[in-house]
DNA sequence: CCCGGATTCCCACTCAATGGTAATCCTGCT
DNA sequence: AGCAGGATTACCATTGAGTGGGAATCCGGG
């Protein structure tokens, strides 16, 4: 043996680590890390000890290993993420202040929706979105909104993969899927009764950054049952056009409305 | 040389890259990452490459390096703080659209202050608090509250460094901080006008977690001409409980409410 | 006292990581 | 077009940081 039987890198070593940890699994023992991670024990020791000394991992009163408030804090200083958070804090506010359920923003991270922010009760089993969570694309109204405004490529590659159907209502199939963005497209926002639990709908709305592109969506969670959800939409887009302004976007002078690619 | 000139693992170089980023430099390029690290500039490219193919950095539109959003994902789905987060949240909502200014969350990391969230404008200099920012703990309300109820090992250690005086009203004697912090602690709050920045006041009380320590500060900062600005106390005491039964606690049965160290 | 798992200690092996140097690619300026 | 200065990529000889199996020790519960 040498360094890493295995070929792998420290770094990547080290992303095993703290994806061993999650909102279900907040602490561990360095051998179920161990475990969980497929590292070899004393590999994993070495390691854990060296990133308790940088504060990237602490332990808790039990002596069992959680991530570091230094991780979050390098992580979320200086990132992206954070200023999008901000700026859209206070419109959220606004809109779970009228609608009550719950008010989720999320962007697009590799293939699927991110959520980096949410507010709205957290135990509801009708909304099973969580801050840094993620959703499929094509189960979501926020996914669906953020689809439509992506480079065609990026629709291909999604639409060209197996697509769970969670519910009755969930799309599945491409051509019919498409249809659907053309339609969230033209219209601005997207309504899905049920695709990924089946007594909510989700309403969602893009966001737009400084060069005029969508770069997240702002969204809500009501009951199904709820007569026309759709009356929320006016609302949705004057919060995500709030939001859109923080960031920097302006609103075109004239013309069309279609947002470029 | 070899396996680090410097002596320095990889870890403490990651650390190095992640912490050139913060919200004033969200994105540099590679040699200006180089130089702001002190990292050799061959190392900085090979190192850059592996954390952009593991997706820790990312590329912006201009080709220049940012903190990626799977670091900022990583890091918050596991940590302790989004529980603190998520269960704040809600009341802090409720203090901010009565108080109006600036609602922050705060916990004691190492030796400072660190603010784990915030509501309220960003724009004003009355607070100079920002989420994963950190301000020192004998400056601020929320510092106050959190040292006062902290080991006299971590007192001691905080009051035997020299202590910057931001303004004239800044305590910077041990012994006159040590009054305060007694103060504090029977009265369950800080209170401290301009002690960072003159124009404005700090106010702050505990939350409590399950094991009944002090786990954060509540705190809202308001312009220091306001009138009783301590009318603000109740306030922020029902708002504090409210988390700290969220995280778990339950109010002490009988007996002396002075809580354990 | 015993048992099983968690943790720490030990150590010989070796390749992943290192960081100079030099070539190449840009981009704006003249 | 040609030039200047910086950013980026390519190359490569060198070596100690990282590795992980195994054994000893610690610890908590029955």
């Amino acid at each position: 043996m040498a360094n890493s039987a295995s070929g792998e890198s420290i770094i990547r070593r080290f992303i095993r680590i703290i994806s061993a940890f999650d909102d279900k699994h907040t602490s561990m023992s360095v051998a179920e890390l161990s475990r969980r991670t497929g590292l070899p024990v004393t590999t994993t020791y070495r390691l854990v000890d060296e990133l308790l000394l940088e504060r990237l991992l602490e332990r808790d009163s039990n002596g069992n290993i959680e991530l570091g408030t230094r991780m979050w804090e390098l992580a979320s200083r200086g990132s992206k993420t954070q200023g999008l958070r901000e700026a859209a804090l206070p419109f959220m506010e606004d809109v779970q202040s009228v609608v009550q359920h719950s008010t989720t923003l999320g962007v697009l991270d590799s293939d699927e929706v991110l959520y980096i922010e949410r507010l709205g009760s957290t135990s509801t089993i009708m909304d099973i979105t969580k801050v840094a969570g993620r959703l499929p694309v094509h189960a979501t109204s926020s996914g669906m909104v953020l689809l439509a405004n992506s480079p065609s490529a990026y629709q291909d590659m999604i639409l060209s993969r197996p697509l769970t159907k969670y519910t009755e209502t969930t799309l599945t199939d491409p051509a019919a899927l498409r249809r659907h963005l053309a339609e969230v497209r033209q219209r601005g926002f997207a309504a899905m009764p049920g695709v990924i639990v089946p007594e909510s709908s989700g309403i969602a709305v893009p966001v737009y950054g400084p060069d005029n592109t969508v770069v997240a969506a702002l969204s809500v969670v009501v009951p199904r049952d709820e007569e026309n959800a759709a009356a929320r939409v006016p609302l949705l887009m004057a919060a995500a056009r709030g939001i859109s302004r923080a960031l920097g976007w302006r609103a075109k002078l004239k013309g069309t409305l279609r947002q470029s690619h």
